[in-house]
RNA sequence: GCCAAUGUGGCUCAGGGGUAGAGCAAUUCACUCGUAAUGAAUAGGUCGUGGGUUCGAUUCCCACCAUUGGCUCCA
């Protein structure tokens, strides 16, 4: 047989051979090396005989592939390990994942970090010891009796799950552990070069709370210990990244306890920054884009939920004010969305279809009862702001609008300078939970196949995710991560052909008659909130000028200039830069390091000489000292800069 | 909502059954200074909240509140 390798070069072979034996024959270092092998394009265990040709590319850790099968492989030796030191633990399952691995063990307590270290070093010995991982193979009876008369009920009930034809298949790790696995894995524990034990949480079998809680255990692994000090830097690294810390830090928000949770208070700078985005956006809605402006009330009468389908769709996700129905009183909700208030304006006089689309946009604020355990920091809350539209338009108009959408909030986004942050998302029903939504199965796959050919049409690359529409229909959904690598909406453009019949919404055609419009909900920039929490993960504070709440500080070099600072810091006022003088009698290395630790893009050092001849000594964030220029040269250079909403970068 | 950890002055943390400490920040005074920390002094906390045990609780126990991580990535 004749295999042919990567770099195009080929050996023959006159019996069938492992993968593995054909590493140690092109080279040992690379069987050493070797995690895995890829077969006419399929990633294989390492132990799987080839017998007919092919080409073959043995993969190492360097490839993300090969990185996979050696976390899964340590999660294997976390789990020899667990075993070890808890013989009563029940294993059920240990995959690798996106940052490394994890694997649930069924035990009395929770594992505490201590337990952690100690399961650490059972690791290291057990990889010290450097038993060859076994493959094998059963038929089902057996199997199920080998895990049976292991203690191992969830492994049995994993094997009992398989469908009938089912290879099963068993990795072991010298005489103390087997796991029933598919692999595939490394040939020997030794592989498992650098790897930490980064968390521990519960989790249920098989992500169902009606299940037996299990405990976690996370960790990663690398290809060498330089990765896995560079990983762990990186966590590190993160953290000062964090909004929910960052945020707090530089004084742009707070939480109170009694307030309550996901309740953020924005400081005077946080407000600052949420205003200027909030300016921007609603002039260029109205301005640029045909937007008009309305104000409609926070809260309603239960009767409009029930019209909207929010009572019965929604009712867990409202704060509903007297809900117990007393004598006499009305039940009232705060709104967890604008959109039925902006129909009734609609509605207020008859529209033509000549006046569509027409184009209601409203800053507006939204209350939804999350649960207790799902908020954080900024990006999820229980009271927040979007500028939210609602387009009512023809159906012929919805495909040029939907891209008018994605146009703006494209615009936006690169405005922001997060536009690389960024994936599409088709969010679909859930053909599984009809009951959630409203509309039938071809009400729901032509609106998503409209959504679908407006992002083909528009060369926009996106996934598809079921589950994820909102009740009355789909949504195109722009999505960013956290630092945490958790995702979050930041932008919703959705597509609504029903909820104008409800409220008998309409408009004449061109024949006279009264039709129901299409709708489309959308936000330009989304959450205030959350918008805020990715510019600061994303700046790590350092926001582009136009958006900082302080654009540049004043420094006089002793209180002798303190006048002249003075007049400097009006000047800049009066010219809308957001500017401050800092006059304590401090040296100036001092007020620059502190300047600096606030994250303002400019400041101003004036002195003697500075004062005698009408000047500023200009230093940046990006440029320690950007030159003595006169005030006004000054003003016109950062003014540009902030009515162009540039992005530094040098 | 569920599981776990955490909660000590503005921030970072130490301490621990006998009513609290450090550094930074703050305030005051002195210095009046040329590009990442001048010096000295002072002030600031009912140890998240409420109960309980105890002669005595910030420390031990319980409840609640808040913060964080996880609860999806399917042998």
């Amino acid at each position: 047989m004749k295999i042919t390798l990567k770099d195009g070069s080929a050996k023959e072979y006159s019996e069938s051979k492992s993968v593995i034996d054909i590493a140690f024959d092109i080279s040992e270092g690379l069987a050493r090396a070797a995690c895995a092998g890829e077969v006419d394009g399929e990633v294989v265990d390492l132990r799987t005989v080839i017998d007919k040709d092919c080409t073959l590319n043995i993969i190492t850790a360097d490839d993300p592939r090969g990185l996979r099968v050696l976390r899964h492989t340590a999660s294997h030796v976390l789990a020899e390990a667990v075993k070890r030191l808890y013989p009563n633990a029940k294993l059920t399952i240990g995959p690798a994942i996106d940052e490394g691995f994890y694997y649930d063990f069924d035990v009395e307590n929770p594992f505490s970090r201590e337990d952690l270290d100690k399961i650490e070093d059972e690791m290291k010995k057990i990889i010290k010891e450097g038993n060859k991982l076994e493959k094998f193979e059963l038929p089902r009876n057996e199997a199920i009796k080998f895990m049976e008369e292991k203690g191992e009920p969830f492994k049995v009930e994993l094997i009992n799950d398989l469908p009938e034809d089912a290879i099963i298949s068993f990795y072991s790790q010298g005489e103390g552990f087997t796991d029933l696995c598919a692999g595939p894995h490394l040939m020997s524990t030794k592989g498992v070069k650098a790897f930490k034990l980064t968390a521990s949480s519960m989790a249920y079998w098989r992500g169902d709370s009606n299940k037996a809680r299990l405990q976690r255990i996370y960790g990663s692994a690398f290809a060498n210990k330089d990765d896995l000090k560079a990983y762990l830097e990186h966590l590190e690294d993160i953290k000062m990244r964090d909004h929910n810390k960052l945020g707090r830090e530089m004084k742009l928000f707070l939480t109170a306890d009694v307030i309550g949770q996901g309740l953020p208070l924005f400081t005077p700078k946080g407000t600052k920054m949420i205003m200027k985005l909030q300016r921007w956006i609603e002039d260029l809605e109205d301005n640029e884009w045909g937007y008009v402006r309305t104000r409609t009330p926070l809260m309603a009468k239960s009767d409009l939920y029930k019209i909207s389908g929010h009572w019965d769709h929604y009712m867990d996700g409202m704060f509903v004010l007297n809900k117990d129905e007393q004598e006499g009183k009305e039940i009232m909700a705060l709104r967890p969305m604008t959109c039925p208030f902006q129909y009734y304006v609609y509605m207020n006089e008859q529209h033509s279809y000549r006046d569509l689309p027409y184009r209601m946009s409203e800053t507006s604020t939204l209350f939804r009862n999350e649960d207790s355990g799902e908020m954080h920091g900024l990006t999820r809350v229980r009271q927040f702001t979007i500028t939210e539209a609602h387009i009512i338009l023809t159906p012929e108009q919805a495909e040029e609008e939907l891209t008018r959408c994605v146009d703006l909030a494209h615009y936006v986004m690169k405005t922001l300078g997060v536009d690389g942050d960024v994936t599409y998302r088709l969010s679909k029903w859930d053909p599984e939970n009809k009951s959630k939504y409203e509309g039938d199965d071809n009400y729901w796959n032509s609106t998503q196949q409209y959504l679908r050919d407006v992002m083909n049409k528009n060369s926009i690359k996106f996934t598809e995710a079921d589950g994820e529409a909102a009740f009355y229909g789909p949504k195109i959904d722009i999505q960013a991560k956290n630092v945490y690598g958790k995702e979050d909406t930041m932008v919703t453009i959705q597509l609504d052909c029903s909820s104008a019949q409800k409220f008998g919404m309409v408009y004449t055609d061109e024949n006279g008659n009264k039709v129901s419009p299409w709708i489309i909900h959308r936000t330009s920039m989304g959450c205030y909130e959350r918008t805020l929490a990715w510019l600061i993960e994303h700046y790590a504070g350092k926001f582009p000028t136009w958006m900082c709440p302080e654009q540049v500080r004043v420094l006089p070099i002793s209180e002798k200039y303190e006048d002249y600072a003075q007049k400097v810091l009006a000047e800049l006022k009066k010219n809308g830069i957001d500017a401050t003088c800092d006059s304590r009698s401090e040296k100036i290395g001092y007020k620059i390091r502190e300047t600096r630790n606030d994250r303002i893009p400019y400041w101003l050092v004036v002195g003697e000489k500075e004062e005698a001849e009408g000047l500023v000594a200009v230093s940046s964030r990006w440029n320690n000292n950007e030159g003595s220029k006169s005030l006004s040269e000054f003003i016109a250079q950062i003014s540009e800069e902030i009515r162009n909403k540039t992005i530094r970068t040098e």
